[in-house]
DNA sequence: GTCTATACGGAGATAGAC
DNA sequence: GTCTATCTCCGTATAGAC
């Protein structure tokens, strides 16, 4: 098999594993297992387990620049890129109630181990930010951009974090609904409504 | 020394531990340095680590109630003991930027490792949400009242994450005042604001 | 109650055959 | 490129002296 189909293999196995049973907690073994391989062929991809981490580091951000990138060509208008982001917690809402989401609970994990890469899983959460904030300055909310784009990320980590510790469905849905009213009453020319 | 002395200093440690570097990462090793004591020692008062986890998530439960006891003593309204909760991001500000929140994160970690003590910690997510259903009721919002419980306790979570990706203090206080407006919104007698 | 010594397994990592 | 075999370290856990 080519090297570079095994090791992307090995990222996505371990991107899955990762998300699933935590960083630390994943062995070689268990990645090994994964992917059919044997332990010691891993060593000739990744010499050690944190070059993995930063394989897959890296993959989750290009996954979600591909992903915003998207947004950003399909939707025409800031506010329905914004509600785009939003609805990723009800996308996504089997894999979230099971593990939460994985950018918060990577940088979480990573800042515990205190690991070197913890920097660069952060950086994930600084492209969302960013990324919400330019939609918030296209809305026409310059001023309190930052603001407003860290009150989503921030809404949606929560939101997160209690539907893996409830399996509250109907929790998603109520606070998706009251985000995108409070989204709503931002949109220029709409009067703000509570 | 007498057993429970040396028993609750393992508690206390252990507790402090896994809130700085995680259940899964911290060895009895670890804790043995912290209270001073032999590896050897630690098994007389504890036959397993799970034993010692369901002993810190009993103590951080009881923490809990207390503190929950507490506010329920000192503050004469519903609205003034919700405000003592959205405050704890900020009296607790340094530790949760370090290491977040100490209930979101051990509930994420656990659940992840499918740990057998996993309900017992969201327990402790359930005494909040059940204590802010409690307070938002006397609020004279009985329809509503598990709604806004776990808008107030998702806030919570988010703001946590975000503060300690980001070490960012303004984002907390902004935070902080913008839900104190919400809140303030839902006391009856008063004209709600945005 | 607390210690030292030790068993045992699983982790990351290496060497060298194919 | 992939394998098997092996090394070493560190984790939990136990045994038995003091």
């Amino acid at each position: 098999m080519a090297a570079r189909a095994t090791r992307q293999q090995i990222v996505d196995a371990a991107d899955e594993l990762f998300y699933g049973h935590g960083y630390a907690q994943t062995s070689f073994a268990d990645i090994a297992a994964a992917v059919n391989i044997s332990r010691g062929n891993f060593y000739y991809h990744f010499k050690t387990k944190d070059e993995i981490l930063d394989a897959v580091i890296e993959k989750r951000l290009e996954d979600r620049e591909w992903l915003l990138a998207r947004w950003d060509e399909t939707s025409d208008s800031p506010a329905a890129r914004i509600a785009c982001f939003i609805r990723i917690v009800i996308v996504n809402q089997a894999k979230i109630m099971a593990y939460g989401c994985p950018v918060g609970t990577l940088t979480a994990e990573l800042a515990k181990l205190e690991h070197p890469s913890k920097n660069k899983a952060n950086a994930i959460m600084a492209l969302f930010r960013d990324w919400l904030i330019r939609q918030f300055i296209d809305l026409g909310h310059e001023a309190r951009a930052e603001d407003y784009a860290l009150h989503v990320l921030g809404w949606s980590q929560g939101v997160a974090t209690l539907a893996q510790a409830f399996k509250d469905e109907e929790y998603i849905t109520r606070e998706v609904e009251k985000i995108l009213g409070w989204l709503d009453g931002l949109v220029p020319g709409r009067a703000a409504k509570t």
